[in-house]
DNA sequence: AGATATCTATCTATCGATAGGTAGTTTTTG
DNA sequence: CAAAAACTACCTATCGATAGATAGATATCT
């Protein structure tokens, strides 16, 4: 079925755990933002960190199925890297806000466990998905390569937070190592 | 006279602070660890606002001090982007903790307004100083430089942390670009 | 004595979480 | 087929814990 209510407490969550981190969510925030009442978020979620945890393995899940389709396109290197790194700009573009995993990640040391894994396999899979790439078109230490690219997004991302302005983003990103 | 109290509260909201962020951080978890009362706290820093700008200002300050005496040891290029990078390594070897600004940027929406312009002065001051030095060494476009560099420190941490590996920040970094 | 620093005690607001109830839907069973 | 049981998706009400903050008393130091 895949309940409307679910994916509306997603949906709020997200937003605002994207603003300030595992600590600036909560139950009764959502609650009140979908119209329903706290009590019933736990009806579906029983706990924070059950929570979270689904909040980052969706996020993880919509950002591989986003990968997938850079994949797919079957585009040059160049090509694609830049489709990747579309993928973080849109979303602090669209959105005003950090990577949740990203900010998850800054956070780590305060993370309820399950929360912490989940966050990990987000950067897992981006390195995985990196590495892949670079070394299928002859990349030498593409899983170093890979690191590095990844840190760049979550860095730029972060800098653009910083001043508030997208154009840091842009800025702060290098994708010209490759050419 | 520097009160001993003061530094011991900064000491442990920065512990606290660069582990989770601003909600992470509290008068009774510091007045706890330091041996007083929460009230006490408040006798030298009213509000948390102001306790979390005092923690940005000194932390910058610190920074700063490093970034001039890096500037003073008159190394090359090369050499001085080494040492700097030496600053967010040793942050996060030592400390095993993010940047306390970086952490602060990254959730930067919930922040009070104060501490919002206390964490974009260190910013400033970091991509100021990376400015010049890249311009005074003969680098084209070194303010854009400066903010890939930065974002590459914070990347690095932020990876880092995700793996709870501070060899992440080594394999991250990238400061081959100027060889 | 007066300033500085810290205390006790308390307030209001919010947190995650739980207990128990209910209307409506679905499944099981006699 | 219809009654009984169970389940879904919410609700109200409340819990103990913790948050930042304040007033006023007390201790310490010059």
């Amino acid at each position: 079925m895949s309940s409307d209510t679910i994916d509306r407490i997603i949906a709020s969550a997200e937003n605002q755990a994207r603003s300030g981190g595992y600590n600036a969510f909560s139950f009764r925030e959502i609650a009140k933002e979908i119209g329903i009442k706290s009590a019933s978020i736990h009806y579906h979620f029983p706990t924070k960190e059950n929570l979270a945890t689904e909040l980052a393995k969706r996020y993880t899940e919509k950002f591989n199925q986003y990968l997938l389709a850079i994949t797919e396109s079957r585009g040059n290197l160049q090509q694609q890297l830049s489709d990747y790194a579309d993928l973080f700009y849109f979303a602090l573009k669209n959105d005003q806000k950090m990577c949740l995993c990203g900010l998850f990640a800054a956070e780590m040391d305060v993370l309820p466990e399950d929360v912490q894994t989940a966050t990990r396999l987000f950067f897992e899979a981006q390195i995985t998905w990196l590495s892949t790439l670079l070394s299928t078109n002859g990349i030498a230490s593409a899983d170093t390569e890979a690191v590095k690219l990844l840190a760049n997004m979550e860095g730029a991302m972060l800098i653009a937070k910083a001043f508030d302005s997208e154009d840091y983003f842009k800025r702060a990103m290098d994708l010209t190592v490759y050419k």
